[in-house]
DNA sequence: CAGCGACTTTAACGGTGTTACAGGACTTTC
DNA sequence: GAAAGTCCTGTAACACCGTTAAAGTCGCTG
């Protein structure tokens, strides 16, 4: 087997699966998940069903396939992000690089927590994006900066509230959210968590 | 058309409400929303589907009925909290409730939240659970604890992290969550968001 | 050219939510 | 007591869904 058939076969391999992938991204952003169906995807990217389960599994297949693409971009965005030496502004620019990227992308992000009520299924890139998101949680703790004790439910606790903001922000577009919640939850955090500068100075 | 026929009718055809109702809240918990069909209820009620459809609008319909009357049970808990003087012991207590009942009702808590993607579909108990919950919010922006322009992003702040805990714990039941995250987000919230005591004091 | 392998399709299977239709049980009316 | 009417329920069907077996097409290798 020669490797330049290899390579234009691999191409085209290639190349359908990204037509399979981004007409499911497209269905998917205009339809919801209710709306989606395998069955529309075949109207709407010409390959048949067999087809596209040549290239997929699953219909769960597809969309983690299409949530490791997008999170993809949310490990670049925070990788991205510039570190500087204060670890509380390393915390704001983090957690608002990623509740940003959840702000601008509800409905991946909803299909990446209730997809999860589906077995095993874990998007690797999400679980990256949620790897560097703990960096300042353990830069704060080295310079005990927090309570030793605390330091496990301090990451949590930014793990949760950012997930309770994007999430609430997607599942209720109706409401009026203040616009400064985000920033005033990270603020009303740093100062309800993190040990005042003066009894810093004290040890 | 006598009232006793009448009673007679309305109570045999609140039984069979009442019956449907229980089993299709049954084998929604131990088979998840995913697993739940009309027709297994149909197996498992011996009702047929026309019945189910004759008392219930929609499958929709159905698990909004069952969340009706959880969510009446959710409200019940809050209006039995003891309110007292001191509105940041009225934010505990009504706080840790709402949350207690989310993580022992992780189900329920799900359907509700990801049930919103139908439209329409308001649960009207939960939304009156939400209206209690913002009671201690109101006390202390009439005491002038919090800064005035915050109140609204206050009460959302809090809205959303405990939104963010039971939502996480109920999504990721295999994380090994802090014992203390409750309690102590809400302590840091308080610490961060209220005008500290001594500010207080020179006003 | 024969054969092989990746790719694609037609056609079907079993399951889903939902409903038209008809029959049954009961109440009301004459 | 018969007739009319109103709930309530079941049989059977419709349209749609995810998925796959079987067969066909095409380009490459030997």
């Amino acid at each position: 087997m020669s490797n330049a058939a290899e390579r234009r076969r691999n191409q085209s391999r290639a190349e359908t699966r990204r037509a399979i992938l981004d007409a499911t991204e497209a269905l998917l952003l205009d339809a919801g998940l209710r709306g989606f169906s395998v069955r529309s995807l075949v109207e709407r990217c010409g390959y048949s069903a067999p087809t596209i389960y040549h290239h997929f599994k699953d219909k769960d297949g597809l969309i983690d396939a299409v949530l490791e693409q997008r999170m993809t971009l949310l490990a670049d965005d925070l990788l991205r992000v510039p570190l500087v030496e204060d670890p509380v502004e390393n915390l704001r620019a983090l957690t608002r690089a990623f509740a940003l990227f959840g702000l601008r992308n509800p409905t991946h992000y909803q299909l990446l927590m209730q997809g999860r009520e589906r077995q095993g299924s874990v998007i690797e890139s999400a679980e990256e994006a949620r790897r560097l998101m703990e960096r300042p949680a353990a830069q704060l703790a080295e310079r005990g900066w927090i309570e030793l004790g605390d330091v496990d439910a301090f990451r949590q606790a930014i793990w949760t509230m950012v997930h309770g903001i994007v999430s609430m922000h997607s599942l209720r577009p109706d409401v009026d959210w203040s616009p400064d919640l985000l920033d005033q939850s990270i603020e009303g955090m740093i100062r309800g968590w993190l040990i005042s500068s003066d009894k810093r100075e004290a040890i």
